[in-house]
DNA sequence: TTGATTGCAAAGCATTTGCATGCTA
DNA sequence: TAGCATGCAAATGCTTTGCAATCAA
């Protein structure tokens, strides 16, 4: 047994609900998915193990391991909301990529620091933040170089990640 | 004549649109606004002057502004997009009280050179960026302050800004 | 006159809720 | 057994689209 599935049986109890099949078998499944999902991926995911599975029991689902401290929502601006892992896990931005949705996270402790300087100075209290950067990441920039260079070079797609 | 509704004229012109008194009107207020507004909060303020415009060109005008580079989306993770003055604005990031629903524009060159510094360490090219923070603004905090030394306080509530 | 614009109604999405049925504690 | 959980369908809230009528160039 896990970390996180004691700390989600924890939650569970503490709260007066109770264990299903359903809810043991997202968490699996959202635990061994280090990605960013939307709850329609985790929703596809899950439904090839149990096709009987609802989409509501996956959004309820995932509301309660955020509650529990398992989950963290992300939105990214395309008006969707998508989940990471969040226990035990280090506070990470993202950098995404706009030509192929790839997504890099990554930390400054100077970034924080500078953050928490700035709100110090309003009196701010800040409980979280999220910092975004948009852009073209590396190798599509390097692709794009390529076709300015060779015509007729093969087009370049990743696979959004979530 | 604004600089601004130069810009939107110029921008109509060039890409074969039409000058609508709905348009001017959109602009207009917009323009006169200077605050975070939802497609909603905008329609809302339109109304009181020409209660026959649709919310379906509202809509469309943002789209159109915010292509003209007199606008821009700014999207708070409510799921709902926000617009802000873009024209010769020096971009800045926000603070969002979750307490009492103000925001707080910031700028930090410093900020700004860190992010630039770690996307060039990614050899990422950033085109855009968001930061947010959230918590509690100052006079939240004082407001919590006092209520916690003298009971029956009156209770603090600020209206919320957009 | 031509083609863009408008505003209504309807459609689209992501997400939530009502409710009868099913299942855990 | 009591009451929480499930999953369907319907509802919701924001946004977009289809379309006939209208209007700018």
């Amino acid at each position: 047994m896990t970390e996180e599935k004691e700390v989600f049986l924890k939650h569970i109890q503490k709260a007066g609900l109770k264990r299903t099949a359903q809810r043991d078998l997202i968490l699996d499944v959202f635990l061994r998915t280090e990605k960013h999902l939307s709850s329609e991926d985790l929703y596809n995911l899950v439904k090839q193990e149990d096709p009987s599975i609802g989409h509501t029991t996956v959004y309820r689902t995932l509301k309660l391991l955020t509650e529990a401290g398992l989950a963290r929502e992300v939105r990214f601006g395309d008006n969707r909301t998508h989940y990471e892992h969040n226990y035990k896990h280090q506070h990470h931005d993202h950098m995404i990529c706009t030509e192929c949705g790839k997504i890099i996270e990554f930390f400054s402790a100077e970034l924080e620091a500078i953050q928490d300087a700035i709100a110090a100075k309003h009196r701010f209290q800040v409980s979280q933040h999220l910092l975004r950067l948009l852009g073209v990441c590396a190798e599509c920039r390097r692709h794009a170089r390529e076709q300015r260079n060779e015509i007729g070079a093969q087009p370049h797609v990743h696979v959004a990640t979530g």
